[in-house]
DNA sequence: CTGTTGTATGCGTGTATGGTCATAGCAGCC
DNA sequence: GGCTGCTATGACCATACACGCATACAACAG
């Protein structure tokens, strides 16, 4: 982390705004919707029919990842079209998942060597 | 660009298993320990002293952390000395920063064409 | 075995937030 | 203007969890 010297802890504010960026990542819906924008943009309709999820549930977490840069919308008349900036969230994803498969890898070592 | 087949986002399951991982790294008290074991294995007693929280609390803490595997300890004698796997965790905040620092860029160049 | 020290855990509390319903706001059409 | 369809928001409940206190458990010293 770029953070003033060796030795020195991230400040309180910054230590918040990661936990907050990582906490918007920490809710399954959040992620369902930010895959489903992975495959393309995509109206609201859309993502209430994919997902389930009543239509004010799906407005307030789209506009929690917008805050963040996230997701991003432009209208098409009164509709509004949803687009994510996935490739932020796809890195991160493969890192926690490459490192996901290397547990589970190290587990069924330890099963084997027993 | 059709409707999303079924099959192309991933299952609730490994949603699920991201969103807790993610979950982890969304509370600044764990973050902040994370940090501190990012300098070197520490015992709980400097743990307590470097943050000011409870016994009990960081205890809780370091075992969720431990689950997930970001963080290890070996005993000397009756004190556990905890060592963190900071590698991923790093590597996650590195792109979370550069992001970050890339939107306030943004906003600057923003304000600057206005 | 007993005491001492360090760590984990059951319990209670306060706060944050996911999720829904109802409704207000807003863009387009007549 | 009013009317219709899409989205945002206020009010609300239920749940999750951070955090501390008290205490139980584990490991060493004597």
């Amino acid at each position: 982390m770029g953070v003033a010297g060796p030795g020195s802890i991230p400040s309180p504010e910054l230590l918040e705004e990661f936990s907050q960026f990582f906490r918007l990542l920490s809710e399954p819906a959040r992620l369902q919707l930010l895959c489903h924008l992975r495959q393309g943009s995509a109206d609201v309709a859309s993502l209430i029919e994919a997902t389930g999820f009543s239509q004010s549930h799906i407005s307030r977490q789209l506009s929690q990842l917008q805050r963040a840069g996230l997701v991003t919308c432009d209208r098409d008349g009164v509709r509004l079209i949803y687009r994510a900036d996935t490739e932020l969230v796809e890195e991160l994803c493969n890192l926690v998942q490459h490192r996901m498969k290397q547990r589970l890898q190290q587990q069924l070592d330890q099963l084997q060597t027993a």
